[in-house]
RNA sequence: GGGCAGAUGGUCGAGUGGUUAAAGGCGGCAGACUGUAAAUCUGUUCUCAUUUGAGUACGAAGGUUCGAAUCCUUCUCUGCCCA
């Protein structure tokens, strides 16, 4: 099986160009290929998840990776964000960004060996082009007409479409020309959003005479409603567990939807594919299992086995009280703390008048007995030292009292 | 450059001088039901204090008024049309 049907078995694939050829190529040599990530956080997030599993599973199929960082394009910001332009980013802090994402890919991919992935940031290239020059070299490339007919101008086209939105797709298909000239780079990979600035960099290619680059597209990782997936009432779920323990992040994918364990289990594992289809071949309660294993292997993939195994033991002290409270979600506390303080360390509540409409509507417990007393004091001579804090059906946490 | 329209809470979107901390939808959270699922129903959803209370808030800054998201002035930004 070619690596693109490998690819497609799993559901990763979107959209293909030139796809024969492409086969071929994949097939008869090692392609360096591109996914581009703009390194605006100092962690990445769900978002990226899948595309770095695609470029895992390119290098193990012997092509190398190359990690494009935007930094250049990093600095303008990005044409979605309407009201707020992003602010310059200064190198340090790019760079920063940079050796934390570097970090986190690592996971993924290997920098070692044969086919070592490879770091590149666009802001080499990009920050001291010449307009004028840029322009007639690159820009006279470019119809206007044509580029309008793409989706994502079209509907843009009727809320106010800004030349830079439009010189964006150039400084990517930039980059990719680029990156063909100086690294052979002859395959990029990315989101479906980027298709039309994907395919611009393809012809570009193509437009220099070479007849030997190609693309395809990944589809975003949605759910069921069709909404992304990875939003939590704390923004994104990132991979850096600083931000998202790894208990939530099991958590996250623990309770998935029972439609959508499938897609999870085959985009973002690496299982092979008989084993996802025999689990989720059952329907109803059965299914908890696949999303037992789901979390696990989905969290280990991203913060190691050990951290995955503890956060699955957590789950398992909780849920079935079967496992140890050891390594369930604690936070220090001083003695003589007034329940309201409790819930907003324990980070159930962003304000005491939230945390106080939560007892109001009984999703407290403290050791399984509901909250009813807002000015409860939590003190080392009424509890134990270790407090089971809960909120609602599933947000634990374990108050220890110094 | 000229004309017109608009900017409201996490988001969408009502509201045109006073019971407006601002309808409704979505989203979030909690309760019931359940499988740590979905659907459904109920409650809740600016901050601080909590018996009544106070402070902020409707793009920004001023002003009119007993009283403004609502009226006036200037500014910023966005869209549309004409050039």
């Amino acid at each position: 099986m070619n690596i693109l049907d490998k690819l497609r078995e799993r559901d990763y694939v979107e959209q293909t160009i030139y796809e024969d050829k492409l086969i071929e190529m994949l097939e008869n040599e090692n392609v360096p290929f591109y996914i581009g990530i703009d390194p605006t956080a100092d962690s990445l997030h769900v978002g990226h998840f899948v595309t770095l599993m695609v470029a895992s599973y390119m290098q193990k199929a012997g092509h190398k990776p190359i990690i494009l960082m935007g930094g250049g394009t990093a600095n303008i910001g990005d044409p979605s964000g309407k009201t707020d332009m992003r602010k310059m980013m200064s190198k340090e802090e790019i760079n920063h960004n940079v050796d934390c994402i570097k970090a986190q890919v690592s996971k993924f991919i290997s920098f070692e060996g044969e086919n070592a992935a490879i770091i590149v940031n666009n802001a080499d290239w990009l920050l001291d082009l010449k307009f004028v020059d840029f322009m007639r070299e690159i820009g006279t490339q470019f119809t206007v007409s044509k580029m309008l007919s793409a989706d994502c101008y079209k509907n843009r086209l009727e809320t106010g479409l800004t030349f830079f939105e439009m010189g964006y797709m150039l400084m990517q298909s930039y980059d990719f020309l680029t990156l063909y000239n100086k690294y052979g780079c002859k395959l990029q990979i990315g989101g479906n959003d980027q298709w039309s600035n994907i395919i611009g960099g393809v012809n570009l290619i193509r437009k220099f005479g070479h007849d030997d680059s190609f693309a395809f597209t990944i589809k975003l990782l949605t759910n069921k409603e069709g909404r992304k997936m990875g939003k939590t009432e704390k923004g994104a779920l990132w991979l850096d567990k600083e931000k998202t323990t790894p208990y939530e992040f099991y958590q996250y994918w623990r309770n998935i939807d029972d439609k959508d364990v499938r897609k999870v289990l085959s985009m973002l594992t690496f299982l092979p594919m008989e084993e996802v289809n025999k689990l989720t071949a059952v329907e109803g309660e059965e299914l908890n299992k696949a999303k037992k294993i789901a979390a696990f292997e989905i969290t280990k993939l991203v913060h190691g086995e050990e951290e995955a195994k503890k956060a699955e033991d957590a789950a398992n002290a909780l849920f079935s009280g079967s496992g140890s409270m050891e390594n369930i979600p604690s936070v220090q506390a001083d003695d003589n703390i007034g329940i309201l303080d409790a819930i907003i360390l324990a980070g159930f509540a962003p304000s005491k008048g939230q945390a106080r409409t939560l007892i109001d509507q009984g999703g407290i417990t403290i050791n399984d007995e509901k909250v009813t007393e807002q000015n409860l004091i939590l003190s080392s001579n009424n509890f134990e030292k270790d407090i089971i804090l809960k909120k609602g059906k599933k947000s634990y946490c374990k108050i220890i009292l110094k």
